[in-house]
DNA sequence: GCTTTCTGGTGATTCCCGTCACATTCCGGG
DNA sequence: CCCGGAATGTGACGGGAATCACCAGAAAGC
């Protein structure tokens, strides 16, 4: 049993199932003890905001729970929601990196811990360290092809069932069980979120469940989703 | 008047308009010695094809004249172009580097020539000339913000009029005359290739051309595009 | 020259989904 | 425990765009 408080890279580092993947993980010891002298904990609130679209990028912060909506939105007030962050994830690295704007706004849906970077000690930090400048160049491609596949989904998928159904695949675990065992996923999202993620409206996304549930393909238990064939939903994204 | 054919790197540079901008030009001598050893030369024709996606990365592709049509599409035989290359622009990079399958499709619409460099010649040139590494990391960063710009795009605009409006309006020369100037552009798409951009049919572009020509946005003379005003293009985006 | 293919224009029809409206259920806080 | 706001379910309606169909020019090929 860990603290909910007190955490810190490193701890987090050692517990994370998927340490690997992760930008601040697996480094050499010196280079984990000065990230943790220039990163600073904060716990955040459900819908407290880490930062905003257009912004100027203050620097990054590395989640280590709780999970984050980043979104953009129009003029006119609509909003798309471009991704979920769970911990580990790294968010404003873009920004922070190239000086731009940051390009989205970052909101915690679920409370959690978040570390945070200024933008000139993780310059200088990159610089010292290159090894982990090569993970950020890495971490920086890997968005980029994220933001490949949403524009597939978004260019290439005319109907909200199919991106409903791309969706849901989405959220099946990493490590399947069986090739069309059943999965049950806890949902945190309002319908209205969910329409924000595939570009359409919360009254259709509330009939897209009722399809779903009538064609077998979904379940829902209070705040549970059960999906029950992966194969099902692969076929209606075809 | 130069030569169309013998063109180098170095020549290409020495007479392109907008030389910071691009990737390998305004490099030290050396460097762009190296560069002009390990590239070579060929002239493709029209709808000849650089690379297609999902292949293994051979290299990169700096355009010198014509321009490239890059598309991803699927499986169903949609098609969404993403953008038009043009004169200056690197094509492959981001496969190359990371070493993921080219996930663009690379056909010239417009005959012309092109530098190649193959993947290996590339990364050790990078590694001997950290300056031109930089301008590759500058170059990714910019790549992620031009597809984060087509995601707003798409998941953001809703009726293809605006979406029109839009591509218009990135047709505008980069220097406007006046603030509402007409602009005269040479188009060499056909509707069926605008409405890949868009996301919509051709019967639907063939429509909104009737409809801002009726509307006085819009002036088509041969194969030339005479844009009227800009500001009324803009108050159709909203 | 002619034919064939590609491109562009336009009508008719269908239907999906956004919008509006309202009922119902859920849930957290006083 | 009840109350109020948020989240959800569902019907009715209408419009905009996809689809189908066909034709007219333009360009390309023989």
């Amino acid at each position: 049993m860990r603290a909910p408080y007190g955490l810190n890279i490193l701890d987090n580092c050692l517990t994370c199932p998927v340490r690997e993947e992760h930008l601040f993980c697996n480094l050499s010891v010196p280079a984990l003890q000065r990230l943790n002298e220039i990163k600073s904990t904060a716990v955040y609130p459900k819908s407290a905001v880490l930062f905003i679209e257009g912004q100027q990028p203050r620097g990054v912060f590395v989640l280590c729970t709780g999970k984050v909506k980043l979104s953009t939105s129009s003029s006119e007030g609509k909003t798309l929601i471009t991704k979920i962050s769970e911990p580990g994830d790294v968010l404003g690295l873009n920004a922070t990196i190239s000086n731009h704007p940051y390009e989205v706004t970052a909101e915690m849906i679920e409370p959690g811990q978040a570390n945070f970077i200024p933008r000139d000690a993780l310059l200088r930090f990159l610089r010292e360290y290159g090894e982990v400048a090569l993970r950020v160049a890495e971490q920086l491609s890997r968005n980029y092809y994220t933001a490949y596949e949403e524009i597939r989904t978004l260019g290439l998928t005319s109907s909200p069932s199919e991106k409903f159904a791309k969706l849901l695949l989405s959220w099946y675990p990493e490590k399947a069980q069986g090739a069309n065992g059943q999965a049950q996923i806890k949902m945190t999202l309002t319908h209205e979120e969910i329409a924000e993620m595939i570009g359409t409206t919360r009254e259709t996304v509330s009939r897209l469940f009722s399809d779903f549930k009538k064609k077998q393909l979904l379940q829902v238990k209070g705040s549970t989703l059960v999906l029950r064939s992966r194969p099902a939903l692969e076929k209606m994204v075809h």
